[in-house]
DNA sequence: ATGGCTGCTTTGAGCAGA
């Protein structure tokens, strides 16, 4: 099975080269962030001429998420769209049972600035995300989060920790989610491989930052144990970064056996 | 030093992203 996740930053702007991809890469279910689209306007029929049914939970302007399934898959079950108990009017999650496996897709919030109001509502999402991903993991063996989690779990998951030093996306209190995570039973899966140096899934669209490669790790596929022992690979598809109009983000794609 | 791109918005300057 080959999961992805990829925030493309605009569904809309982005489907030509979502179905370029699709062909090429070929995943069973891949996790898309930032539709930015309303569930009535989906292009579900494009996406179906392609191969993909979708589930999604979407918004017009900002956020929305969305999971493209490799038709001929079973029907997914067991769909949810919010945390539970965390009353929020933007639409950041979305979960199904696809196959025997638990796939839940998260755009985590961006924060703006750790003095911020949206890095208070970040932190308090994340502790509902937690508790979910708690009951979740009490569920189901076969578990798979993946997403934008907007948080570079270590210094070597940025192009410059020291400029970065306690800013959003890299500050103690984030990168304590990540780690609690973890600590829920799950594993990295991009870390469960040799990396090359300098991996990111993330740059900036300004001052060149893609070819100086000034870029931060911040897309992730984490998997339950069962999945970690049958996982074969995981890789960050940065050619996704380059040419024409491309999202500031680049695919994450892991294989599971 | 600043803002530097991109996408969005009851169209156009301002917000948000990260």
């Amino acid at each position: 099975m080959k999961i992805a996740t990829w925030n493309v930053n605009s569904l809309t702007v982005r489907l030509p080269r979502l179905l370029d991809w699709l062909p090429v890469h070929t995943p069973d279910v891949l996790c898309l962030q930032e539709t930015k689209i309303d569930d009535a306007r989906f292009p579900r029929e494009e996406l179906a001429r392609a191969g993909y049914d979708a589930l999604f939970s979407g918004q017009r302007t900002y956020n929305g998420v969305a999971l493209l399934l490799r038709s001929g898959l079973p029907p997914a079950t067991d769909v949810v769209t919010a945390l539970p108990g965390f009353a929020d009017e933007q639409k950041r999650v979305i979960a199904a049972t696809v196959a025997g496996v638990r796939v839940i897709d998260f755009y985590v919030p961006n924060g703006q600035a750790v003095d911020s109001d949206k890095y208070a509502y970040k932190l308090a999402w994340c502790a509902a995300a937690t508790a979910f991903l708690r009951a979740e993991l009490a569920r189901a063996q076969r578990l798979v989060v993946a997403g934008d989690f907007n948080v570079a779990p270590e210094d070597r998951d940025v192009h410059d920790p020291a400029a970065w030093a306690g800013q959003v996306l890299c500050s103690e209190p984030e990168r304590a989610v990540f780690r609690d995570w973890l600590a829920l039973g799950l594993a990295d899966s991009f870390r469960l491989f040799a990396q090359p140096e300098r991996t990111f899934s993330w740059w900036d669209y300004r001052q060149l930052a893609f070819p100086k490669n000034r870029g931060l790790r911040i897309d992730h596929v984490l998997l339950s144990e069962p999945l970690a022992q049958s996982c074969r690979g995981c890789r960050i598809d940065r050619d996704a970064r380059k040419g024409e109009k491309p999202s500031d983000h680049a695919p994450v794609i892991v294989e599971i056996a």
